[in-house]
DNA sequence: CGGTGTGAACGTCTTCACAGCA
DNA sequence: TGCTGTGAAGACGTTCACACCG
């Protein structure tokens, strides 16, 4: 797990008992390792969708997906039940569900600061499913930035963070800024009101409670590699290509 | 947690016993979670050194990192005994562990394939620690971009991808494409002989086993913190900002 | 003392295996 | 029959608390 979020004192969990699935109430607490995939099972959806398949089975969302069927059962059933037994889920309610369960159903703010090339390159990045986060902003600390033109939009100047961050109603901050001055701007972020970080400075950010800090470090990522690079190579025998080339999958 | 990687049959783990600290052997079977944590220790721990601090506590170092200080000590004590009771870690000593934990001792070439503003974002990063990993390649296929110079290096095409694999000793692939390039461009240096990549094209990759991938997904990030976002505005009651303002770790 | 190293308790996530329903 | 939904078991990770030692 890479991320800890904050405690947040469990959220209303109205006894234990399943709600309806009917109207209104959603199920409490879905546990974050099922947060953090339910992206991954979107973005397939969406494909599916696009590929005009109506119906799908947890097996072939969890191979499409890089999981087992279990976990896709398991984690699909935190949001309610929504699949059919003997058939599978309907792909449009699926994707409809679990939008809402990210809260993309209403739009969600993005400022990035920091418009290097990582900044380029995120504010660029367009495919953000189905609407539900939008950049806002794109903000920077170099005159000679200010005012350039990236992706349609113009780049401000960081000295207007806050007023940006109220006026464009901003929700998530990210910051890809050099790591010198990560740790201010995410303080300035906090103190304007946004309470969601994403962090691709190579530092660790110090936050006050309730602010939710995630981090991409691209060097902690190829550092990760290498050691496991390393153990193969450490241990005499153990083939680098199995014989038995049957497909497994990956991360995501 | 956000990767698995292969189950690679457990790495000729010599019974149970620890070795002794001396030469030769190293810890048997360091946990996914303290690999993915050493990275960080070994960024704080070269700030620690420039500033000329020569030993750390696991509570200094646990502060910096953003974890608890139990967490430190379990981690270090995976690799062996290097602390000294009543005193703490030498820095020195520390960082030439967890270097050596890590496989950084010996340079790890790295390939980076398509290069975009992520691209060049990735080539650019420079601050690879000490050194272990070294950016070997920058590959494209668009042919508006080879020959370009980025970052001191002359972008390639992508059609030499497996010449380049071979003549630079490249184990480390990063894949910096569109969605749609990115399973054929995996297969192709999986078959060079890479066996670590690291993904930032948002798709699924399916290898076969013996090859780690880790993927980093900036749509999938937005999401899970938009997740979070709206799980503060779905609860009526509950304080953006607490009133108690004690500083807390974030992420990492 | 002060701080490491670690068994043991605890909590979380994954996997299994099967009851139950369309 | 086929596939979902889920209790129960197991693996893994974190935290606690303290023995031990410089």
């Amino acid at each position: 797990m890479t991320a800890r979020f904050t405690d947040d004192a469990a959220g209303a969990a109205s006894a234990d008992g399943r709600q309806e699935t009917a109207a209104g109430t959603r199920a409490a607490h879905v546990p974050d390792a099922t947060v953090a995939r339910l992206p991954v099972y979107l973005r397939v959806l969406l494909g599916l969708a696009d590929a005009k398949v109506e119906t799908v089975s947890s097996e072939d969302l969890a191979v499409a997906a890089g999981v087992n069927s279990a976990k896709v059962r398991k984690d699909l059933s935190q949001l309610g039940s929504f699949g059919t037994r003997g058939v599978g889920y309907d792909v449009a309610n699926l994707l409809a569900e679990i939008s809402r369960e990210l809260g993309l159903t209403r739009p969600r703010g993005v400022a990035i600061v920091g418009i290097g090339n990582l900044g380029r390159a995120l504010a660029g990045y367009g495919g953000f499913a189905p609407r539900g986060v939008q950049v806002e902003a794109l903000l920077d600390a170099d005159p000679g930035r200010i005012g350039e033109m990236v992706n349609g939009m113009i780049v401000l100047s960081v000295d207007d963070l806050e007023k940006v961050v109220a006026n464009r109603d901003i929700s998530i901050g990210v910051i890809a800024t050099p790591a010198g001055a990560a740790q201010d701007i995410c303080d300035r972020l906090v103190a304007a009101g946004v309470r969601n970080i994403l962090n691709f400075a190579p530092a660790t950010l110090i936050v006050s409670p309730g602010v939710n800090v995630r981090k991409v470090d691209l060097s902690v990522e190829l550092q990760i590699l290498s050691f496991h690079d390393q153990q193969r190579t450490r241990r005499p025998r153990g083939p680098a290509v199995p014989d038995v080339p049957e497909a497994v999958e990956a991360t995501s």
